[in-house]
DNA sequence: TGTACATCAGTGAACGCGCGTTCACTGATGTAC
DNA sequence: TGTACATCAGTGAACGCGCGTTCACTGATGTAC
């Protein structure tokens, strides 16, 4: 068997990196410990550098995997197109919702990174974040009423709706799978992206 | 003269404190450590332990520090009335551009912490937000054309300005003062808060 | 299938380092008379 | 004003601890023939 030994180390390293994702959920990215990693996934500290070069490259390794997280949420939010707004935000709320349950550990990695992280981690974070608000905007351009939209309102909405996503996001991540408070959750952000939508319907550009 | 001996250790006080909050900046409060500050400071380590009784203890008075900040933010907002909507919106941003400004390592403090910070640090955060998306509900209630709104319908509004301004906030720090960027997120804050009232004074309660 | 050899994930001892905290101290500042 | 004593912010040595990383190793898995 071939397999063996290769597959052993694939489940070693990926219990280090869930180990990582745990461990750094009670504090921070910065204050992981290799020692700590080690002990949680059974193996001796020594045996950590079989998988990562060194305890940063462990950190590099857990912000693309939490960020690969978010440009899937993306792509998946994008692929709920309905035919009229209430089916938009339903689906897109529903979807949300069910990511942030699925892969808790990354998006409660991002919310604490994305302003306590290394410099770097931090600048990852901000451009996948205004990679949706550019990509939304687009999005929008696209839909019925914004013809007479200057280019500058068009991305104003589009960061308003992104930013409430996030908060949204962020309030999903302290409220327990299927509990009420997630329910409130879920309905703020379908009652807020209505509110948003009806202004942004009887918004008239003040600069195009 | 008594005073001396009392306002040097003043003095040294407000420079660890000034030191942590600096230190942190680049990492987090938890990663903080009594020696770095001490050397900041120019005093020996165990000198700190005359003015503070654990490292754990710095960290608590950063936080109090930083959410009184807070609280004088929210004072100063629901004292910038004005007669129209227009001088509501202009004034707030330019309260919260200012306040910001002048106290940028605590809002900055806050911002990471809010996520990264231990259990009761992100507690204390959470409270402090929560407050204010109450306070202003109740503000909302006492403008007109609200009257056949719900509860729920307030609060969620609440909670989507709130959220706004956080944001905006959250992205004023990461600009330099006197900017474009930062004319740019004032700008961007002042047509959201803008949309979100044009939604607000369209919009009929589902539920009320 | 059986044997001899290679690979390499995990081991265990050791290193130097920065950490928080303790303790007895020093010497300038402040007070009582 | 001058002296004798008290206070206490800051000092410096020392402690035990967990850290990341190095190194030579072991022994099970895998390969060549």
């Amino acid at each position: 068997m071939t397999v063996s030994r290769v597959a052993q180390k694939e489940r070693t390293r990926r219990a280090i990196l869930d180990a990582a994702l745990d461990l750094s959920a009670s504090s921070t990215l910065v204050a992981l410990s290799l020692r700590q990693v080690a002990k949680e996934v059974g193996i001796v500290p020594t045996a950590f550098y079989r998988h990562f070069p060194s305890i940063e490259d462990l950190g590099l390794a857990l912000v693309e995997e939490s960020l690969d997280t978010l440009r899937a949420l993306l792509r998946e939010l994008r692929r709920t197109a309905g035919t009229d707004t209430g089916e938009i935000i339903d689906g897109s709320v529903a979807v949300l919702v069910e990511q942030v349950r699925h892969d808790h550990a990354h998006y409660a990695f991002i919310a604490r990174e994305r302003f306590a992280g290394p410099p770097t981690v931090r600048e990852a974070i901000a451009r996948g974040i205004e990679l949706a608000e550019r990509e939304l905007a687009t999005d929008l351009a696209h839909l019925p009423g914004t013809a007479t939209w200057s280019e500058q309102d068009l991305q104003v909405l589009s960061e308003l709706i992104v930013g409430a996503m996030v908060t949204t996001a962020e309030r999903l991540l302290g409220t327990p799978t299927g509990s009420p408070a997630e329910q409130r959750v879920a309905d703020t952000a379908r009652i807020q992206l209505r509110m948003m939508l009806v202004g942004a319907s009887n918004w008239r550009s003040q600069t195009g």
